[in-house]
DNA sequence: CCTTGACCTTCCATTGACTGGAAGCCTTAT
DNA sequence: ATAAGGCTTCCAGTCAATGGAAGGTCAAGG
């Protein structure tokens, strides 16, 4: 399989398929003219780190993860270790963003938005207080 | 006023003073000796721009709400406009990190986290369905 | 046989917003 | 005189790709 049809089949674009083996997350072999030869379970590592990637996960949770998922001696609690890091991770992040929200919808709110110069949100960074 | 001083002042990092000034957010005077020397105003914005990056927005977010509120003849519906928008990117944040963090809650609760290899978490990454 | 266009290759640079570190000058106190 | 701490510049690295240039390969059509 080419890198083109991997990439429809994953839905990763080619480039960052090319970074994933840069990175060491996948070893295609070589066709004879130079292109890389991916076969199935290149292409399953793929869409395992794709669907990985849309949960958040980073690139080194992703390298954990496919070990893991290698490893057919491991623990689950190792795999559960790993997503609840992500998990508090995410919470965290949740949390900043809605303290970011909810300051931000109040200044707007309090803003007339029209053609005078008089604004609150200005006022805020300022620290005019 | 040297750099030091103006870090502790602004609660930012010297590093990140002398990067705002690289990329023309300051324009801080010098002295005799070659130091940078801040100025109460050079103070002022590089804590605006602390407390925009606070809420969230861009470097060049920064630099137009800078030159808005430098703009005596400013409406206040283009801050709103640039405070909108970014409302707007953090609720499609907030939105995509809630997907994930559901999703990745749910695998988390099904996933005994014992000394067994069968993992749910992995199993939704492989897409064994 | 030649060309065109779609693939594929490698390599280098860029993104955003800093952060770390090295090498070296300036200032203040001992 | 020297040591500590603060300041300077410049270069490299972070994360996870993405963009683009220069060039090799392949299949179809004229």
């Amino acid at each position: 399989m080419n890198i083109g049809q991997v990439a429809d089949r994953s839905g990763l674009p080619p480039k960052t398929i090319r970074y994933y083996e840069d990175i060491g997350l996948i070893e295609p072999g070589r066709s004879a003219n130079g292109y890389r030869d991916f076969g199935e379970s290149d292409l399953h590592r793929l869409a395992f780190v794709g669907r990985a990637r849309a949960l958040g996960f980073s690139i080194e949770d992703c390298r954990e993860l496919l070990a893991l998922y290698q490893d057919r001696d491991r623990n689950s609690a190792e795999v559960k270790t790993i997503a609840e890091q992500h998990l508090t991770r995410i919470d965290r992040k949740l949390e900043e963003l809605a303290v970011m929200r909810a300051t931000l919808a109040d200044l707007v709110h309090q803003c007339a938005g029209d053609d005078r110069p008089d604004c609150p949100i200005l006022a805020d960074l300022a620290d005019e207080s």
